[in-house]
DNA sequence: TATTGTTATACTCTATAACTATA
DNA sequence: TATAGTTATAGAGTATAACAATA
C-alpha cells in the first residue's frame, strides 16, 4: 500500500515544467523593463538583419499565424517594427525592425542571456555544461516532438 | 549587427519549457489509457492511504481550490474517489479512494515512472543522475519561486 | 486551387468573487 | 470573523474558420 508516493524515479515532468515556468517569469519581469515580452523579443531578434515575413517568423518562434498578428501589432504600437510590403509577393508583409527596435532587441538579448547565465550560475561550475548539454540532447531526441492529443475539432457558426 | 542571434548562453527557458511540455504530452497520452489525467493521478496518489481534505490535496498538487473541485468531480465520475464527510470538521470533505481508484493510482504511478525512466534513458548512463540532480538543485534554489507578475485584479458583476 | 495576413470567434484553462454551511 | 467547498464567471491565451487579396 503506497503511503507516500515512493519515488524511485524523479518527477521530471514536474521539475521541468516548474523550472521553465519560473525562468519565464524571471525573463518576463526582466524584459518588461524595456517594454518587451519574451515573445516580442524572440520575433524582434529574428526579424533583425533579415527580411522575413510574418509566416516565416511565426515558424521560427513556434507561433500560430494569428498569434503572430497580435505580436506584430504590439511591436508596431511600441514603435519597434513596421509592416512593409514584400517586393516579391504582394500578399506578404516584411517585418522591418526600426532603430528603436534594433536597440531593444539587442538590449533584450543581453537581458535574456543574463537571466540564463544567472540560472546556470546557481550550479557548480563543473555541472553547468553537462546540464545544458543533457537538456539539449533530450530536446533534440527523446523529447523533440509532442505526442498528438486527440484532435479537438471545433464547430464554427456561420455569420 | 546581429544576423542570427548568436547564443553564447543556451536558451534555457525555451529548452526547459519545450522539454516539460513534450514530457507532459507523453504522460497525458500514457495515463489516458487507464482513464487518468496527470492531475487526477497526482491527486489520487496523494489521497491514497491518508485521510486528506480537498484543500490539503490542493496544496500538495499546487492547485486552486476551485480547480480541485472539478478534479474531484472527475475522480468521482470515474469511480476512483468519493467525497466523505470529515469526522472532525463538518465543512470539510475527505477524499476517499475507491478500490478501483487505488488500482488506477498504483498503475498510474508505474506509468509515470516508466515515462520518466524512458526519458532519462535517452541520456548516457553517466549523465542521468547528474542531470536530475542539477535540475532538482535549480528547482530548490534559484528557480524555486516564480517572480510575481503585476497582479491582475478582476472586477466581478453583482448578480 | 493554394497561400498571406486579417478578423471573428470558440474553446480551454485558470483564478476571482460571492455564497452557504460551519468553525 | 474566518475557513471548506461550491458556483458562476471573468480574463488570458490560443487555435479554428472564414475571408480578401494575391499567387
Amino acid at each position: 500500500m503506497a503511503e507516500t508516493p515512493l519515488r524511485t524515479v524523479p518527477d521530471l515532468t514536474g521539475l521541468l515544467k516548474h523550472a521553465g515556468h519560473v525562468l519565464e517569469t524571471q525573463l518576463t519581469a526582466a524584459l518588461a523593463e524595456i517594454g518587451l515580452t519574451p515573445r516580442m523579443q524572440c520575433v524582434l531578434i529574428n526579424a533583425l538583419g533579415q527580411e522575413r515575413t510574418q509566416i516565416q517568423l511565426a515558424e521560427i518562434a513556434y507561433l500560430d499565424k494569428t498569434t503572430m498578428v497580435t505580436t506584430v501589432d504590439a511591436l508596431e504600437e511600441a514603435g519597434f517594427a513596421e509592416r512593409k510590403p514584400s517586393a516579391t509577393d504582394r500578399r506578404a508583409r516584411i517585418i522591418a525592425v526600426t532603430e528603436a527596435g534594433a536597440e531593444a532587441a539587442e538590449e533584450g538579448q543581453r537581458i535574456v542571456d543574463k537571466v540564463h547565465a544567472e540560472a546556470l550560475a546557481a550550479l557548480a561550475a563543473s555541472q553547468r555544461a553537462p546540464f545544458a548539454d543533457s537538456l539539449i540532447e533530450l530536446v533534440n531526441g527523446q523529447l523533440a516532438t509532442p505526442v498528438e492529443a486527440q484532435p479537438v475539432r471545433r464547430a464554427r457558426q456561420r455569420t
